[in-house]
Parts: C-alpha cells; structure tokens; sequence
DNA sequence: TTGCTATATATCCATATGGTTATATATAGG
DNA sequence: CCTATATATAACCATATGGATATATAGCAA
C-alpha cells in the first residue's frame, strides 16, 4: 500500500505507542517539547520526529512562545478511528442487541 | 518500540488498510479465503499473511472446512481502540459538553 | 497413484520506520 | 558579540513491513 490517505494516515500515526502518549498527555492541555520529553522519557529529537508526524496527520498544532513550542491536541482526526471501530461494538458489547431492538421499539 | 502489548498489536494491525478491509468485510459474516482475495483484490499469500497477523492478535478467529478455512471476526479485541478514541470525544462533539452537563443533572 | 483445488509458508526485495548522534536554527541574556 | 536554552532537522543505521514469486501441505477426485 504506497499512498495512503489523510485517514489511513491517522490510523498509522496512532499506531506508535510513544505518539498515543503525547496525544494522552496533550488531554491534559498543551505542552512544551521539553515538558513531553521529560513527560514521555525520550530523547528530544525523538519527540520533535513524533510531534512532526502528527502535525502532518493534524492531530495536533503548535503554538510559539520564545524559544518553546507548545503543542495542543486537534483530536478531530480520531473520529473517524472512533467510528471505525464503534461498528464492531455489537462484538463486545451485551447489551447492544437489547438496546437495539428496545429503539427499535420505540421507533416502532 | 521493540515489543509490544496485545493491546499495542493491535493498534498495528489495524494500521493496515488492507487489514482493515478484511475485518470489514467479514462484519457480514465468515468467510474463505478465496471470497477474501476476490473481494479485497489481493493476492491469495498476501491474503494469508494478512489473516495470520489477524489470527495473532485474535481479531479473528478460523474454521476448516475441508480444504476451505473460514475465517470471522473476533472483533472484542478492538474495544481498547474504541475506548482509547473515545477519550478525545469532546474534541469533536461539539455537543458533548452540553450532554455531559445534563446527565450530571439527571443524576443528581 | 496422479492430479486438482485451497491455503499456508519460505524466500527474497524494496521501502518505511523508530531510534541515535550530530548539527542547524532561533531566541534570550549578559 | 558570546553563550546558553529550546527545538528542529540531517545523516545514518538496524530492523520491520508490505508485497511478489515460488513452493509446500492437505483434502479430495479420478
């Protein structure tokens, strides 16, 4: 598989565990590479390579101020990983037979 | 990232978009591998070692049936994705601030 | 047995990827 | 200007990965 698109693109960016515990992280606001760095425990260039990554997929934007940048989560991305995966729900999830057929119900 | 979790695999597994159509197709029930290859249009080894890494990760799970193998989903091993995408929901439902706040209402 | 069908595996290759080390760039302070 | 801090990029390496091709394995039929 050569090119892959924006989506496809998230789907590989959040394959990398070290890049799912920035995003982790980044729930609790923004951060400063140095703050992710001593936060995650890699090296700084490593994480500059991580946050280029997910800059390109937009999960994630910048921001300067001085000589830091600080990074923020653009998490709208994910949904479409979200809604991919919530159309296996009915294959974990008990309830999800009696919940669609009470709807059902209900519509009916 | 030398080894990983159960959990992390799959999150590789499901990098792969090729993968990803296979577990689609099977969310309409079992399938062989020849019904496999004519539908996602690969060759039949590459189906197969697409399926092995499935089968690894036990996303899915094989049949034999004669020469045949049937292959379905085993899809409760993509829950963790799921709940790990759903962490970020309030990024891109707008609503989901307003629906939080009036379920803590009815509950209290 | 021979041969056909269905699938898995082995081998190989080109490319992509995570990671390290060294260096560049930019900003601030003395 | 010089130096320190903060981050990004470049160069490089080892390994992993998707994919193709060839071969093996297993069941069935003649």
């Amino acid at each position: 598989m050569p090119r892959l698109t924006a989506v496809e693109d998230v789907f590989t960016a959040v394959a990398e565990p070290h890049r799912r515990r920035i995003l982790d992280l980044l729930l609790k606001g923004e951060r400063s590479v140095g703050d992710i760095v001593s936060v995650i425990h890699i090296s700084q260039p490593l994480a500059s390579k991580h946050l280029r990554v997910l800059r390109d997929v937009e999960l994630v934007i910048v921001r300067s101020d001085r000589q830091q940048r600080f990074y923020s989560l653009n998490a709208a991305g994910l949904k479409p990983l979200h809604a991919w995966a919530g159309s296996f729900e009915r294959f974990w999830n008990e309830r999800f037979d009696r919940l669609a057929s009470h709807l059902h119900k209900l519509q009916t």
